[in-house]
DNA sequence: CATGAATGAGAATTCATTCAT
DNA sequence: TATGAATGAATTCTCATTCAT
């Protein structure tokens, strides 16, 4: 376990390398119980041994739970929603727009819906009351951010009338949600079995874009 | 055990009212409770003292905790989703079909975006893994009894022409979500504060039944 | 259940049948409780419920948990000890001592490896450190009282030179547990499973006397 | 977990010492509560407070209230049963038999009648009905094992025409009752108080044997 | 007189956090 | 610096006994 530290790099600092080792361990561990467990349901000394480090090493990198919780969540929200929007980001301005919408919102679900992604959002929305702030991040960094920068992709589209849109912010959110709700909020209230299948994503995906082009396109 | 008792005044017992009493008391105790602290979050004492009552009457009424929260969400799920339900079979008929569907989906979002009612989702969204079939069971009575409502209502008219629909199962998630995604998913994350006015409400039910008529009417 | 009461014996106190009625079944119930779940393992509810009967009525007719524990407890006593009694005083003088022993102690072991006495046993001996006295009056109503009759019947036959006995008390204290021993000390300590059969129970009966026999007979 | 600390000391870790300490500090105190109070009638409270030890500590040691129970009892049976079943063994094969039981069954009587092991005693019968394995394993090791090396020795002094034994097992039963039983039942029964003294212990067992003799010996 | 409720305490077990080594 | 122990309170649930209806 500690064998590493045995080798004795003359210049490296070997603690500090010991040290961020153990506070990954820490997290990592923190994360699988709190997902599977909740806030209150995770206890301190399950973490320390899932991490196979002692509690009071827990308490020297994380000041309490809350802590350990917040810099947990935030950390898995942010992982989460940066590939994604840089996805949208790169919505371009290719001749078919359709398509385009369609791998999007195919790259969207399959993204939104693993499992992992989804217990964070369950404990998210459960925690909401007790950590507030973090449901304003998670939605935040995730729908919020990507509803804005599709409306400004969607504007783009609609000054070269390659989309008919009143409202970027409202066609955004109705894009968003046509691809993502059936499938999400089956999954939250789900439980934890039978995730949905990734044909069954590509269709609720290739369905949800294709009522917004209805909706939304031209004519 | 009571029989005897019940030999002697032919008429009423004085004691089941009282003990109904008590019960709805308790009920009503944890479910605010509940639905403010969550299933960890709330201790038998706090429900006993909300209720007035003596922890032993709680625990005579009902065998235990997980027993008295089972209780309390399927009760308060059935309460919101029967009267919604009525209204989605009310569906007429009428020659605006764009009026009934906003007039519809107007009071659908009053309905659904009541306090008490987003807590209660939020509630078994946080404990949707360690009760999973209270997830299952407010899935089905609520959004999936709602949407197989819609969906027969829909074939109806697509049936007579008022609508474009081939798959009436996906027209009708898609109403049901266009409508209410927006406010509801803003609200599952975002804590307890600023709920959405009515006006608001109304606006997000306008505009989704608007893209749904752009996505699925005739023509 | 209380319909009995209505049958209105226009001279007898109904109050006092019912009543009696109820004391037994109270004592019955606990018995079975007591028994098969110790002193500290019995409820005042379980006892109750087990006799259809409410707890104020329990306390009605016993004081307290200890008083209804030691009425239980010195009646089964009482209610095995006697009939033994009887029969270890109808030691008679036939010409076949050892015929007369055999019969005895047959009958004997039957009776003591009863399962209910068993558990009468093992409950009084768990609790001697809580009832001192319990354990007192086992003893002596129960081996004390076999073994004096016995040295008593054993002194007269030694006074015709039916057997050669020094100390009586010590004779009959011998007889009594060389027939009892073996299947009682192993069920005291076995669960309560596999009871000894009938059969089993007449060899240990016998080999017993006749050992006892050899040890104290003529010659 | 705790091997880095191993690793830098080499020697022996302070803390395991401490925590061995502690641990037998539990054991220690566990036993004589639970000897006194029986199973249900002692709380960890007690155990925890009379081993000067916090609780956490004794439930870091054993994992609930059953199981520091069961490791008691084993425990206590084994170290009373090992060095009694080593006399037994040493049942030589001098000139005086006579003496040589006498002697045994001496000891045996002194060991047993141990005001502890009279206590355990009573413990394991008094809960035989809760953990029917204790009761079990405490006759197996006990009076079982005894009786088993008992019946090969007089098997032997059977073949040399010492002893005049048909059946070695029951006459080993025999002997063991006929030394034990006075004493151990009416300890069993007869509360803490007014124990044998040691010469009482050595007349019973003299006058078990001389009755073994008597039954069992050639002629 | 009997039923349901209350009382008030105590059980086992767990937890977040802090000392001491 | 990291480990085991301690702390001190909380949680669920149960109990013997007593009121109030």
């Amino acid at each position: 376990m500690s064998t590493a530290a045995a080798q004795n790099h003359p210049i490296e600092p070997i603690d500090e390398r010991q040290s961020a080792r153990k506070r990954r361990a820490i997290l990592e561990a923190a994360t699988t119980v709190f997902l599977r467990q909740g806030y209150l349901g995770t206890s301190m000394d399950e973490v320390a041994a899932l991490a196979a480090v002692s509690k009071q090493t827990v308490y020297k990198h994380f000041a309490d739970k809350e802590s350990l919780f917040t810099e947990i969540v935030t950390g898995a929200v942010d992982a989460v929603s940066d590939p994604h929007h840089e996805d949208v980001l790169g919505l371009g301005d290719s001749a078919d727009v359709e398509a385009d919408l369609r791998a999007l919102a195919e790259r969207q679900l399959e993204r939104v819906m693993q499992p992992r992604l989804l217990a964070l959002r369950r404990l998210v929305i459960g925690e909401a009351g007790r950590f507030p702030e973090l449901g304003r991040a998670y939605y935040e960094r995730g729908a919020g951010r990507t509803i804005e920068a599709l409306a400004s992709a969607f504007e783009q589209l609609a000054a070269r009338g390659t989309l008919r849109v009143e409202d970027p912010q409202l066609a955004a959110a109705h894009f968003n949600w046509l691809v993502m709700s059936i499938p999400l909020n089956a999954a939250m209230l789900g439980g934890t079995d039978d995730p949905a299948t990734a044909a069954e994503l590509d269709r609720y995906a290739d369905a949800g874009v294709r009522a917004f082009v209805r909706a939304y396109g031209r004519r």
